[in-house]
RNA sequence: GGGCGGGUAGCUCAGCGGGAGAGCAUCGGCCUUACAAGCCGGGGGUCACGGGUUCAAAUCCCGUUCCGCCUACCA
């Protein structure tokens, strides 16, 4: 690498593809299953195999690959295990989007080919989220990337699905599960997304069988009244004492059904009388198993009426259900019509009106694997971060149903159960059997179904390290030290994942359970394709750049809310990275001739010394802000010391030394900027891989990449709390000089004389053998010291404890705007004096805050009471001219 | 229905018991040989409202209100 001059402006597309080649090429990214180093490991919340980078992913991998490398620079043995997962229901959707173009589908073409085609699919378009992630830096191990449908994760499924079957820990029965007629599956109650909706409710007459009159029913689904079995009323409810027993007819089909009585019925709601269908709703499943009912399955797998539905058969649901209303409107039965708001369930995949059906599946018996994962919680082996989600983990497990685990599509784990044409025996095994174990039958055939994605992914964390067997890996990295992902999957995954590590491996998949925020757009508007508001992430990497972005994610990234992204931000944090740029650029052309670095005490200015101290108190700020998922601190400290601290003050003050005739004080002075700068860039760089890798690589003095140098730590340079308050003086008289010229329009390039009144002669020391920082840094040709001495003439003065500083101005001064400006700074200080003196006048105050406050609170007021008798006594001078 | 988060400078947000902060925007002055994607300086806030606890409240508690979001088998 040429060490030549920088550009003038930093150009992330021409830095960025080469530092992440060199990165692979040189097994920067790569985990050792055999380390004596302490390990450090994160799975990837695997994205879906169809996916492409959106703001979600890229939030979520930035925070991760801050860690990682935040982690590796620490000294750990770190891997970050990525992946994809198979999407089952969403990647089966894309090929046979694509065979119907071909004007073909799935059943046509049999299972074996399709499933076929889905692996050319993924062959060809699989990778493209995970080169995205490369795209944003992520330094996870590509050598041990898995896929949730690879042999090793497939024997894993069938491994946990044979041990939960023969724990009875999975059945099969027949339950009203949600139906996607679009999707043709079943899913699972998390997959159904609901929405309220503007609807209403039907009032139906409901004849008696052998008496005159009706019985009126509310509901929101007429057309499912040809399934219904009975209706029931509250066994309390005083209108309906006498109805037990009775049968009423079933309008249109005219078939009569029992009145049933049961507490589930809200006598408030609607006329108390609730009709039963059991077939298509799953409290009315359950009261209909209570009393034994019939189940009429009326609506079919595509959303159709079916043979059973009479006059009806054949039409669509929804149509049937302007039909039917028709029919009773006609026939005098429907009694009104209520507008009606209610939640109505949709597919999280397509957004297709769930149907409930009665249908047989396979069910995880979710309750007793709870428990151990609540337990976990509950006494810390697994912290969730931030503690509020704990809430809503416990809240779901404390409530969960079976899981629903069956899917009706191809696509997937097949399950490995087989069904003997004989007999009817179910065997679930790990291998295909031969033969029937009850009838020797060799006539068997595998279940149809496979397995939710989710079911697969539940294993990610021990799958993904070699299991079923007891690799070095599984040793060595589980569990993991930390999970990063945002909260929609909680439920989903990171719940199951807790369920099924826990039972499996015995103990929980990971330490901590990081949750991180949404990322919204400038409205506060969730991203969405159909609003239209997608920022995509793509777009924002060519136009900022990879390391812009990622900063601003970070520094936006605060714990328990959401991120409002906006242009202005991302150009705000571009500006940074070029400000990285350029204080690189300058250190390097003055570093071309410098020798290896290395710190002389005796040699360090206070400059040097006061810098060293704060970066070095920055650097430990930095790790515990990383360590405690702070992102947003750790990212603002970086930005604060960079730029007003680093860039402002102290390369403009070391301008002196690298100016200067002296050539010890020059070589000093690269020295110090040297270890300066390189602490600098190692800070940086978990955040910010990229720019900090191309300046590192151009510094002389550095081997190797940055990824493998130490994150710096307080120890690591000279620690003097003094040259922070000496500094903290010499910085006051320099904004004390700039705040005058600034208000008393001085030309910038016009010297001033200054004279500084200050009594103590300990900070008279200080000044005096520092007075050339204020010479340059606040354009002053001269500095005068006086002790106690009234205000000269013509000076305008700044005022700060008993120190003041007096700007001549001969000719450029107006009085007027002079006492305004003083003026002014009495109004201030009276009202913060009010505040401290009503604080001492406070007997209570006095004797029960802590006596430190109290010391303050003096100290503040008496500064401030200095300060007020300056600025009357320099009024009253002024007054006395005027 | 239940739960969670939020209301702080013009905007976006930190802070969450002891001096109201940042970024952006704004105003004034600067092409000072690292950076105009910059430098220097200034202005701007009854911290939603009402009570309470405390020597001390933006910060803790209660209530009100307005926004988000999650969850739920009253048809």
């Amino acid at each position: 690498m040429e060490k030549d001059v920088l550009a003038k402006t930093y150009n992330p597309k021409e830095v960025e593809g080469r530092w992440y080649k060199y990165w692979e090429e040189n097994d920067l990214f790569k985990a050792n299953a055999r380390s004596d180093k302490s390990p450090f490991s994160i799975v990837i919340p695997p994205p879906n195999v169809t996916g492409s980078l959106h703001m979600g992913h890229a939030l979520n991998n930035t925070l991760q690959d801050i860690l990682a490398r935040y982690k590796r620079m620490k000294g750990y043995n770190v891997l970050w295990q990525p992946g994809t997962d198979h999407a089952g229901i969403a990647t089966q959707n894309v090929v046979e989007k694509d065979l119907i173009l071909k004007k073909t589908d799935r059943h046509q073409i049999g299972r074996e080919q399709f499933i076929e085609l889905v692996w050319e699919w993924r062959k060809k378009y699989g990778g493209i989220i995970i080169n995205q992630l490369k795209r944003l830096g992520s330094s996870c191990d590509w050598s041990r990337e898995r896929f949730t449908m690879d042999e090793g994760l497939s024997r894993a499924v069938r491994e946990v699905f044979v041990g939960l079957y023969e724990e009875n820990l999975i059945y099969q029965g027949d339950y009203i599960i949600n139906w996607c007629p679009r999707c043709h599956t079943a899913l699972a109650d998390i997959e159904v997304e609901h929405e309220d909706t503007d609807s209403f409710l039907y009032y139906i007459r409901y004849p008696f069988e052998n008496q005159k009159g009706s019985l009126t029913v509310a509901t929101t689904r007429p057309e499912t009244l040809l399934g219904d079995t009975a209706v029931a009323v509250n066994p309390e409810d005083e209108r309906y004492k006498n109805l037990s027993g009775l049968h009423v007819l079933l309008p249109v089909l005219n078939k009569p059904i029992p009145v049933i009585l049961d507490k589930y019925v809200d006598k408030e709601f609607g006329t108390g009388a609730l009709k039963i269908t059991p077939a298509h709703d799953l409290n009315d499943f359950e009261i209909g198993n209570a009393h034994g009912l019939e189940r009429i399955k009326v609506i079919d797998e595509n959303g159709r009426m079916n043979e059973l539905s009479g006059p009806y058969q054949g039409m669509d649901r929804f149509e049937c259900r302007e039909k039917i209303l028709d029919d009773l409107k006609n026939s005098g039965l429907l009694e009104k019509i209520e507008p009606y708001r209610n939640a109505i369930g949709h597919c999280y995949r397509c957004k297709t009106m769930i149907e409930p059906l009665l249908s047989k599946q396979w069910f995880v018996r979710a309750a007793p694997l709870a428990e151990k994962a609540i337990a976990a919680v509950k006494t810390g082996k697994t912290r969730i971060i931030p503690a509020n989600w704990e809430r809503v983990y416990f809240d779901w497990m404390n409530n969960i149903k079976d899981w629903c685990i069956s899917r009706q599509i191809w696509w997937g784990h097949r399950i490995p159960a087989w069904y003997c044409q004989e007999c009817g025996e179910v065997m679930v095994a790990k291998e295909e059997p031969k033969i029937c174990t009850r009838c020797k039958s060799n006539n068997l055939h595998q279940e149809t179904d496979v397995l939710d994605t989710w079911f697969s992914s539940a294993l990610w964390p021990f799958s993904t390290l070699g299991w079923p067997d007891s690799t070095d890996e599984l040793k060595t990295f589980y569990p993991t030290s930390v999970l990063v992902t945002g909260f929609d999957i909680l439920f989903f995954w990171v719940a199951r994942m807790m369920m099924m590590g826990l039972h499996f491996m015995g103990d929980v998949p990971f330490r901590d359970v990081y949750i991180h925020a949404l990322v919204k757009d400038e409205q506060g508007q969730k991203m969405s394709k159909s609003k239209g508001n997608i920022i995509d992430p793509l777009v924002v990497l060519d136009s900022f750049g990879t390391d812009s972005f990622r900063f601003t994610l970070s520094i936006l990234a605060a714990q328990g809310r959401d991120i409002r992204l906006s242009e202005e931000r991302l150009a705000g944090y571009r500006n940074f990275m070029n400000k990285i740029w350029n204080a690189a650029r300058f250190s390097l052309m003055n570093l071309k001739d410098c020798k290896s670095p290395s710190i002389d005490t005796d040699t360090l200015t206070l400059a040097d010394t006061w810098i060293m101290s704060r970066i070095g108190a920055v650097a430990d700020e930095i790790s515990s802000n990383i360590e405690g998922y702070k992102f947003n601190d750790a990212a603002n400290i970086c930005y604060q010391f960079i730029w007003h601290e680093f860039c402002d003050w102290y390369l403009e003050m070391v301008k002196l030394e690298l100016y200067s005739n002296d050539q010890k004080r020059r070589e000093a002075a690269q020295s110090a900027m040297q270890i300066l700068l390189s602490g600098v860039l190692r800070l940086l760089h978990p955040f910010v891989p990229f720019i900090t890798e191309e300046i590192w690589q151009r510094m002389p003095h550095t081997e190797g990449s940055i990824m493998a140098a130490q994150f710096p730590r307080r120890t690591d340079f000279v620690y003097d709390e003094k040259s922070v308050k000496e500094m903290d003086l010499i910085k006051e008289v320099i904004t004390g000089v700039r705040n005058i010229r600034g208000e008393m329009n001085i030309p910038p390039k016009k010297a001033a004389k200054i004279v500084i009144d200050v009594k103590g002669d300990k900070e008279r020391e200080i000044l005096k053998n520092n007075h050339s920082y204020i010479t340059n840094l606040a354009k002053v040709e001269s500095i005068d010291f006086i002790s106690d001495t009234k205000k000269p003439d013509s000076s305008a003065t700044y005022v700060f404890s008993d120190i003041q500083v007096h700007v001549l101005l001969k000719g450029l001064i107006n009085y007027d705007d002079e006492k305004k400006r003083i003026y002014k700074g009495i109004k201030k200080i009276e009202k913060e004096m009010e505040i401290s003196q009503k604080k001492l006048a406070n007997r209570d105050f006095l004797n029960q805050a802590p006596p430190d406050i109290v010391e303050n609170v003096k100290q503040k007021a008496q500064r401030m009471s200095m300060k007020l008798d300056k600025l009357n006594q320099n009024l009253t001078i002024l007054d006395g001219i005027t």
